[in-house]
DNA sequence: TTTAATTAAATTGCATGCAATTTAATTGCT
DNA sequence: AGCAATTAAATTGCATGCAATTTAATTAAA
């Protein structure tokens, strides 16, 4: 009998939780980010909201609104409200409300907003290059992680 | 030239970037376990800190310390000691200053912490058998992210 | 040995996440 | 039309994370 079946239930090791591997690498992700978005002035979940943003610049959703927002970023408006008050007060977009429908509130990148974008690209380079990360071990992994969050979300309902 | 080339920056694409899927998996399987640790009267982060200390009722460490125990789950006294003052208010474990050293505090589980353990594993069987997980899946999948996690770590300083 | 530097927790302040409730607007149904 | 059910945001309350500061205790150093 091996040293390591001494105790029945290796189950519940720290180190054999996949679940906290997950958890303690997306901290030590966002921790590297920091830098980074330090400079952008923005908050990790500030960042990822403005990822979608960009991208509504060029592929305009049906409707630009917190829903769609919350849909994309796995995200509810107890979060997001107070997260796009603080990217408005900072000048990066506008709320308002829809004229058709108004319970909903439909989302603009400001100019300052759009620009932004343009500091990201060297920042995000500067960042990778200064790690040492190999892209294709990013690309591997972050296919398989998305494996698993589309298991997940077909099973949480 | 393909369609997807159109843009230059898919670099900046919501589901291309790794620290996405992380945090969003990471968050969704924090869902998943809420009904065990609904049952528990645990949070996510206090289930973590319970793990830690039912290892160390197996496996004492130098110090039970509140920095001993941030070192294994990466998180620092300002997360832990509110944390910890709710496992004690709980009746789950004690905290107790060093008599040898008076700036530590030191952390020791009480019956009830103890015999907590032993409510877990069944409710994990369930939880895994009723999402049909994929065990091996899932250790390859903890074992990559791992590495990922050390990687970083080790450039975090 | 007094003092400076370090160290371990605790505290403070701020921004999430998220459950639960509330509010306001729209839809659906009769 | 009139009213119940739905829906989108906002709000409330609580528990993290984490940076920065503070407090108290220990060590190191001049």
């Amino acid at each position: 009998m091996s040293q390591t079946s001494l105790h029945a239930d290796d189950g519940l090791q720290l180190d054999n939780q996949l679940c906290f591997k997950l958890y303690a690498a997306s901290r030590a992700v966002i921790r590297a980010y920091k830098p980074m978005l330090d400079q952008l002035g923005l908050t990790y979940p500030q960042y990822l909201a403005m990822l979608v943003l960009w991208e509504w610049q060029q592929q305009p959703p049906a409707l630009p609104t917190v829903k769609a927002l919350g849909e994309r970023l796995l995200l509810d408006s107890g979060t997001l409200t107070p997260l796009l008050k603080r990217l408005k007060l900072q000048g990066l977009l506008q709320r308002k409300r829809s004229a058709s429908d108004e319970r909903e509130v439909h989302l603009a990148l400001t100019p300052a907003g759009c620009s932004l974008r343009e500091q990201v690209l060297p920042l995000k380079s500067q960042l990778l290059c200064e790690r040492g990360i190999d892209l294709d071990q990013v690309a591997a992994l972050r296919s398989q992680v998305g494996v698993l969050l589309d298991q997940f979300m077909a099973l949480n309902h």
